[in-house]
DNA sequence: CGCAGTTTGTAGAGCGCTCTACTTCGTGAC
DNA sequence: GTCACGAAGTAGAGCGCTCTACAAACTGCG
């Protein structure tokens, strides 16, 4: 409807201007070695005189190729999802190729909006950043272009995965905690949210394995989850000298249920998280956690989905391993 | 290079299912009063038939618009900028408009290919969501294409923007703290960032107002410059009883600090930050703090920028007012 | 000098859609 | 019955680029 005043410079105005073909044009834009050295000059002078930039439509749409990855992600505000990203991206940088995101903004239709917009700008393939999606997501997703997942643990034929290590990082912390002498141990899970089963049960195990009983409290990922399940908990007969929380945000409500009760950490109870967001670095809360690497899923992720891109058949999941960062949070059980 | 697997469907394929012209399925994706309910349901039942899906780079080829806005953001870790995207999203949705997410990624190139990427677009129009890009950028985008920018303080003519009123957020945070008997109140600035010398002046007009004196320490946007200026604040012969941080990341290191020197917060020195981050929030932070609605500023960038896509010609220029968030960080003046 | 082989450059047919200008058809007024 | 008119549908020329097939110009070698 509405014009941009300027009026655009195309490719055959540039080749006009340098008194050669478009295809030339086309051909040292896209810095083929094809062209002379002479003309390659002549042109690159011509286009940056009259301001010339590549119509990126026009170009997909000629070649079919997009040379650009989308990512959707659930939540921009976690800041595990812009670490995520910030893989994709760098990986993507490293190929060449472009990165749009969306998100559907918690908004209800928005998913599907933003599904809808990914698909529609026909990118290469689809790196799904988080598995809160609606399962039909996936399917619909895969089945009509390259996709990669994270965190989405069934390990699909259809598209490829790339998983942390729930189990492993649920080890670390058991290992942590009964290597300071705490053997009654509570853990405070996030139901059936994605990532919340494999945590639950790698904890199970650990705490088995060493013949502890495994304590689980219902929560949920966020501060309040952590806050009301460390009221129920504290509650208990003899409640547990160490917490391992959901994740950190889980946690940062935990240790603000235990000082609201003149509860000391780390000296009464131990506090753990997972994630190790921003907050669990900050000085003045300092909290013992899990690193899950955001970075290198965002990374893995987007390199299986480029060799998948490539033809890869068979989709590939990986598990990887995070590690336990130790802070102030932990120490060992009161004597 | 690569083909997907998946043969593509076309409007021509739709067509020919239907039995129509491509002319008449075109109409009917895009909604068009002109077609008959016979007609459309037919073209639509063919449409879903065969899984049909409009490119979005032929369409916005033909149709010279791409109905798609540009934000570009500097650091996406950042909850500051998540919010605002989410804003950006909110309004473009609502006027039917997808919004494409770039980002240089704190990368040294990093800044100039998410530009041109954007470019190369074509968006519609572009938000710059940070003022921490070199001043080129920000000329080069408003030569190329419309453009709004959020925390850009020189209200150029060359396009539109959106700032938080600084000096107002300043104001309310001494008068807060004078109300609650202060009178040596300490600011720590973050130099020449984006909003800081705004915030400085601000806290020294509304301090000199109120016949105090105005007491500012160098600093930075994170908690090492918090943390760092309070270590010299806390040294001084008469320190402080409250101090004004650069923002809640700067705030959180001033809390470090007087922790670790025994000093009480609030009792013994309040403490406010700025931008009410999810940080902030947190039980065991509960920081009070200057509340800048980063969504709303997302929101009337939007608008001002698609009023400009419409065709208004001279730039707008709003100031934002913030709000003062009180909570466990500041107290009364011990006496 | 002639011819194969290599560079370098060009013509022109699309890519999948939009949009203007036109055709066709049904309706009702006269 | 004729004609004007609006509604419904279509033909076909692009949008700005890529890419295949081919032409032209330049090697060098027998």
């Amino acid at each position: 409807m509405v014009l941009n005043m300027v009026k655009r410079v195309t490719m055959d105005d540039v080749a006009e201007h340098a008194g050669v073909s478009r295809a030339l044009v086309s051909l040292v834009i896209r810095n083929s070695p094809r062209v002379s050295d002479h003309s390659r000059k002549k042109v690159l002078a011509s286009a940056s005189e009259l301001g010339y930039r590549p119509n990126a439509w026009a170009r997909n749409l000629a070649s079919g190729q997009t040379n650009t990855l989308g990512v959707m992600l659930n939540d921009l505000h976690n800041p595990y999802f812009s670490e995520l990203a910030h893989g994709v991206a760098d990986v993507a940088t490293e190929n060449g190729m472009e990165v749009v995101l969306t998100s559907g903004w918690q908004r209800a239709s928005g998913e599907q909006a933003a599904i809808d917009t990914l698909l529609n700008l026909r990118t290469d393939g689809i790196v799904l950043g988080a598995a809160r999606f609606a399962p039909e997501v996936f399917t619909e997703v895969a089945a009509q272009t390259p996709t990669a997942a994270i965190s989405f643990f069934d390990e699909p034929d259809y598209m490829d995965t790339v998983c942390n290590d729930e189990a492993y990082g649920a080890g670390l912390v058991v290992e942590h905690l009964t290597s300071l002498g705490h053997t009654r141990i509570a853990h405070i899970d996030a139901g059936s949210a994605p990532g919340a089963p494999e945590r639950r049960e790698g904890f199970a195990r650990a705490m088995t394995e060493r013949g502890l009983a495994p304590i689980v409290f219902g929560g949920d990922f966020n501060e309040k989850g952590g806050y009301e399940a460390s009221v129920d908990i504290m509650k208990l007969k003899e409640p547990p000298t160490a917490i391992f929380a959901a994740n950190d945000l889980a946690a940062s409500g935990v240790v603000a249920h235990l000082r609201n009760i003149g509860a000391k950490v780390p000296h009464d109870v131990s506090v753990v998280g997972y994630d190790d967001t921003v907050l669990a670095g900050l000085g003045a809360i300092s909290m013992t956690t899990v690193a899950q690497p955001m970075k290198l899923f965002g990374y893995r992720a987007t390199e299986l989905l480029i060799e998948r891109i490539n033809g890869r058949d068979e989709a590939k999941h990986e598990l990887i391993r995070p590690k336990l960062v130790v802070r102030s949070t932990t120490g060992p059980v009161a004597s």
